[in-house]
DNA sequence: GCCTCAATTATACACTTGCATAATTGCAGA
DNA sequence: TCTGCAATTATGCAAGTGTATAATTGAGGC
């Protein structure tokens, strides 16, 4: 007479990974770390907290899964950026600086997210190697678009220049998305743009905007 | 008989209220925002759990007071960079972003501190309040020291660049503080300055250690 | 239709957390 | 020395945490 157990559907191991690890994500961008319990992060995904358990070996695993997932998500927006900019260095680079200061790139959940993540990533040596690769993936991408560029400079002082320039993007991200209220639609892209541009000594016009 | 009850000493509240603070801030740097439990932050403090809910009204609170603090403390020692520096504008600029980028302040527990309350500062609006003012705070010191350099620029320029030198500043101690193996003693320093200098197009002598 | 087994749910447990409240005690002033 | 009060400790509690384990059930193969 007690039917009153849970009706569910059997769904592949993939999805079902993907859904907790998507859940877990929404969760610590919205409320920080501390918002993503086992048993809110099974309500979110739409299946009861037991199930975790039986695709992740901890929750710290499911965190470890969830920060490499959106490492990985983040990568792959940032080589998109690239497959549909124009052919020429000058706008190329200028449309990978120009997308990072704009939204989705800047918003308060992802840098939620990303710094939600800080602590374990300091702490944890494999969420350590992520981090790391990551941002030095980044940073080199920067540097072949610099050294795209007909600069006369050698690879040690391309080297920090890229530094350099990462870090005004890095920054201005970071600011913008820590308070949206500080900047006008455009503002940063634009302070980008110039910024990099004067580092590199060299003008960087604003990119339209690409229609796909 | 049972004289296992825990001796103590009367505090001054002043003395009591910061070596709360001062244990919750270490903890949070250590450990994250998790590891900074009342139970915790009483014992760092030498003290026991309940003695937290006689100086502050909450867990929340004490947080609160921590977080205003901690930005306190920053703008103090930002200050007091200027108060030893030369007194020539250049000098003084180059001091202040030199400062930035070396430790103390560039360091992987400040950084942790540092995101540890990012989330909150997102939510509560009377940390975001702070947040803002410190932010603000520190660029208009920026900008003041722009606008003392001989530099044929107007005010909404002046602006601009402030924000991009602010930008490349906090970047880079980003980027030193997850990742301080990537970066040689001093380098990220002299980045800084050559980037600074770029966009303001001036040089930037790297800053003398002070003696005090 | 039935069987089988993995996917899923249900339940329980030990532990931690923030907080409330009562019991002590250090210490300043008479 | 004694007294009174606020600073401090001790104890307990309800809620929430991650996890282990047993009981169900959906769905594909025969």
């Amino acid at each position: 007479m007690t039917g009153d157990r849970r009706k569910f559907r059997r769904e592949g191991e993939e999805r079902r990974r993907e859904a907790l690890i998507t859940a877990a994500l929404e969760l610590i961008a919205e409320g920080g770390p501390a918002a993503a319990t086992v048993r809110a992060i099974a309500e979110r995904a739409g299946v009861t907290p037991g199930l975790i358990r039986h695709y992740f070996q901890s929750k710290d695993d499911l965190t470890r899964a969830a920060y490499r997932a959106l490492m990985q998500r983040m990568n792959t927006d940032n080589a998109a950026v690239l497959e549909s900019a124009p052919p020429d260095p000058v706008s190329r680079l200028a449309a990978f600086v120009a997308a990072a200061l704009r939204p989705p790139v800047v918003d308060p959940g992802r840098m939620g997210l990303w710094a939600g993540f800080m602590h374990q990533v300091r702490k944890t040596p494999e969420m350590a190697a992520i981090h790391a690769e990551t941002y030095l993936g980044y940073r080199d991408l920067l540097e072949g678009l610099i050294a795209a560029l007909p600069l006369p400079i050698d690879a040690a002082e391309r080297r920090r220049r890229a530094i350099a320039c990462n870090g005004v993007i890095d920054g201005l991200w970071l600011e913008g998305s820590a308070l949206p209220a500080a900047f006008a639609p455009g503002e940063l892209e634009r302070i980008g743009l110039d910024a990099v541009g004067a580092i590199l000594g060299l003008r960087l016009p604003s990119p339209q905007l690409s229609e796909t």
